[in-house]
DNA sequence: CAAATTTTTGACCGATTGGACAAACGTTAG
DNA sequence: CTAACGTTTGTCCAATCGGTCAAAAATTTG
């Protein structure tokens, strides 16, 4: 029985082109959005033809929708990994650490995902009120155990897991813009570390239990 | 002597007929972006023909740049009431809660402002690199001058700066998922409240100054 | 009123878009 | 070698894109 979801087989050279296709297709959708991205231009990013690109992606919707759907793993992995055994506070600065570590070396993955969450996520609604909710509210009864047990302030996990989204996806989402006020020189390489010691102290600080 | 750059002079009609296709492309850029959007659904959305449209711009760049100019000066006005004069944390709470209303109040200029920078900017680089970049260095020593004076806890201004503006702007650009994951419960009306507490705690605590 | 000016429209243009298709080309298994 | 299968390409298509233009309609001015 075929159930038309599972993996079709594929030949050593087909999936070779598709990883080549998703890698251009990353760089191009990211930039430009979906709707202002073209085949051609993903066609050409791949070193391929148009016609070629589209043997092995029969529409471009199926390029996207292959990217997000690999993106959304790794994207939740660091929240995944967010555990009720560790001390919190540790917990929560790696969480921190390695959400900015991904806005750093995967920018392209951060960009894609916020363009279409800027554009009302037409594409992946399902997931984001289904599965993204699901895992949230998940951890937020971990942070509230937490809260409950004296070892963090009191506060709203929901939004604490925002702002710690919303601060550390800033350096991926908006770099141009931080490159652009931090100059040439603090805009350097050295701007994640300085993020990092930033992010580490307001949250650290801000979340210290009251006496 | 005419510079190119005084405001031409305009009947009434083309007074109202350019707000009105303003307000129009302002909904339809924000959603789609610019290379994302056509002059038709903006006609559309305007309530008139696309030749007509083109009338009163000629250009479909030319409503973007009059879009992105407006833009620009109401959506710097917070940074730039940050005063010098009164108490740092008042201050900061201040700029905090007027970020977080515009927010609210102007999401679709968040959001257009959002693609405009996660597409590298295109348009508005100079700006960037030249008027925000002056005002944020402006007031992150006036925040370095709180720091040395031992009003508010030593920490990287513009880093700061940043979290501000990374927190309060993910309520519009990222509205869709803060609404799925709250829920239709906690993500009516109140998120905005709810938020406002939370980023309150998180940067006065993060940012009492040490014994 | 009538003339001058401004506004609106329908028809049209070349360029680009996503995608189809058959033919040509490569590769591999018998 | 050859037949079968997988891959690549050139050509083509209808739809849509940003934008032009002349003429009609509406408005303002004298």
């Amino acid at each position: 029985m075929n159930t038309g979801t599972e993996a079709p087989r594929r030949t050593r050279i087909q999936q070779e082109k598709r990883e080549l296709i998703l890698e251009a297709a990353l760089e191009v959708f990211s930039t430009h959005g979906f709707r202002g991205s073209t085949i051609d231009q993903i066609a050409e990013a791949a070193g391929m033809s148009k016609p070629n690109l589209l043997y092995y992606f029969r529409r471009k919707e199926d390029i996207h929708e292959t990217l997000m759907q690999r993106l959304l793993d790794t994207w939740l992995a660091p929240l995944r990994e967010l555990d009720d055994i560790g001390d919190p506070m540790t917990e929560l600065r790696s969480y921190i650490r390695r959400k900015l570590e991904m806005a750093r070396d995967f920018p392209r993955e951060s960009r894609l995902f916020a363009n279409e969450i800027l554009q009302g996520a037409p594409r992946i609604m399902p997931l984001l009120a289904g599965e993204l909710k699901t895992l949230v509210d998940e951890k937020a009864a971990v942070i509230k155990g937490w809260m409950r047990a004296g070892k963090i302030a009191r506060t709203d996990p929901w939004h604490l897991i925002f702002s710690i989204w919303a601060t550390t996806q800033h350096y991926a989402d908006f770099d141009v813009q931080v490159r652009a006020v931090l100059g040439p020189n603090r805009g350097g390489d050295g701007r994640f570390e300085d993020a990092a010691r930033f992010l580490e102290q307001l949250f650290l600080e801000g979340l210290k239990p009251k006496g």
